[in-house]
DNA sequence: GCCAACGTTGGC
DNA sequence: GCCAACGTTGGC
């Protein structure tokens, strides 16, 4: 199974919302490389839910529960978007600046390509994230 | 508000 | 095909 990092502004759509939403079509990706990353999800994989620009932190856990379809807010079908279902939050919300300050963590995508909506983690990183987080599951 | 990174556009 | 101009993202 892979693990999977999106990117969301809080002010546009943010981790309450998607709790109270439950599943979420995870639309409006324009990026070649984040696509790329959308069709390389599998259900069941899962994905930290970070909160970009105001927050700066991962606050929870999705899971991919619709692999890739066309992006229904795209014309012409170009793009893709899945489907994400809230798994839970995380019970310390692990911040951009514990990120860039770990040593541990120099190769996470989030801070090699801060610009990426959609990137992969590493097993290795996630395990490390998800300690960092206090997030006891899988 | 500023700026770096990076993608896109359009002239040549 | 190259590159300057411009727009967007997102951290600071």
């Amino acid at each position: 199974m892979a693990h999977w990092l999106v990117k969301s502004e809080p002010d546009a759509f943010s981790w309450d919302q998607q709790v109270a939403h439950g599943v979420e079509p995870w639309t409006g990706v324009r990026n070649h490389q984040a696509k790329r990353n959308l069709m390389a999800m599998a259900r069941g994989d899962r994905a930290f839910f970070y909160h970009s620009n105001v927050g700066r932190e991962i606050v929870g856990v999705v899971e991919i529960v619709r692999e890739a379809y066309p992006d229904p807010t795209a014309e012409g079908g170009a793009w893709v978007c899945v489907d994400v279902r809230a798994v839970g939050p995380m019970p310390r919300p692990v911040t951009l600046a514990a990120i860039k300050a770990d040593p541990a963590l120099a190769d996470l995508a989030l801070v090699r390509q801060s610009r990426l909506s959609v990137v992969p983690v590493s097993d290795a990183q996630w395990t490390y994230l998800c300690r960092m987080g206090g997030w006891a599951g899988p």
